[in-house]
DNA sequence: GACAAAAACGAACGGTCGTACTATATTCTG
DNA sequence: CAGAATATAGTACGACCGTTCGTTTTTGTC
């Protein structure tokens, strides 16, 4: 009962890595099925198909992004704490992974191909968006940024210099894309007050 | 002697549509020969390699970004004006093909790939950021922003949004990422000076 | 118009892709 | 321990991948 879950989890954390590297579309099955060490048919086994393969990848990448990114920055006192500490921990989600954010690769993979995938893709992101979005606006309300501050723009800014950093730090590899992007927040932080 | 020469530049302009929505790696020559209504062996003699095929994508695109973009903003008067007319074309050009700017796939795809394609890549990145650095530059010493504007970490956060809109506009396909993208200028462009 | 050069084609190669089927191990339940 | 249920493996499929080779068509030159 419990094994063929296990197993199962373990296919979708080895799938999550290598998506990372080579996209949640050149993610092929028989390369996944070398890296668990299984045979190809005895991984597919588990899914119904390389569409709810993926599906299943995006969905554990969700799980795994609020584990370590969105719940422990919830833990932070509402308002600028829980901001900074939102793109402190999500920088932190990028590098966590051999080939970065696997979101951002999906994105630009995606974005043209319509699909469930990429719905479901656009509804994470969408997600993760408005959250962004609600802890700016609980900033306002505490009065940490000022009132009239445009907190959806905040939330696109905030978004653009996590993607700077992705770009600095991963395909130019310029060692100050970490104190860039700190930067960066820490001019739209001044900009809000 | 001009036959094989214009057939080329008309198969690598094809191939920089379709790279723009499948990705450089996506890229078949099979689909690339549908595209273009050839046989692939055909298409296949102009290159010697499929990652001969990448690199003259990559040259190609270059030259068209430098076409549309970066001298049309050349020729606009030095300072400010040059850099919002950089990032309004940099706009104009995401929109320009079928799946949006080209580098940007690339980039998320190749980050992690070692290899001749990654380095010919990051080079033309690097190019940019670097004309886009001398742009800023310029702005400075022509007194349109202030003496002591970090130029590096201005042209992080000009990237940002342009990243920011490439993700707003074509994976959650909202109408006001223009406007977004134009905001975020702005407010760069008020915090410089 | 003949002829060499250049360009495009067709067929085939070994490989990998996603997927289907059947058969063998392994695990869980009584 | 038996037997059912579950999980994994093996094999094969048609399709497409990048690439090679020999042939045919087109082009440009005298």
């Amino acid at each position: 009962m419990t094994k063929g879950q296990d197993t199962k989890e373990r296919i979708l954390g080895e799938a999550l890595d290598l998506a990372s590297t080579v996209g949640i579309e050149g993610l092929s099955i028989g390369e996944l099925a070398k890296a668990t060490e299984m045979s190809k048919s005895g991984l597919f086994a588990h899914f119904n198909s390389k569409e709810d393969l993926q599906l299943e990848v995006l969905r554990t990448g969700s799980a795994h992004f609020i584990e370590t990114v969105v719940s422990p920055a919830l833990r932070q006192p509402r308002g600028e704490a829980r901001v900074r500490a939102l793109f402190e921990r999500w920088l932190a989600w990028e590098t966590l992974r051999t080939g970065g954010c696997p979101f951002m690769a999906a994105t630009f993979e995606l974005d043209d191909r319509p699909g469930p995938v990429r719905d479901a893709l656009v509804a994470t992101q969408q997600d993760w968006v408005d959250t962004l979005t609600a802890a700016i606006k609980i900033a306002v309300d505490e009065g940490h940024f000022r009132e009239d501050l445009d907190t959806g723009q905040f939330a696109f800014e905030f978004y653009g210099a996590f993607m700077a950093f992705h770009l600095y730090h991963r395909l130019l590899r310029d060692p100050k894309a970490h104190s860039r992007a700190m930067d960066a927040l820490e001019q739209l932080i001044t900009c809000a007050k």
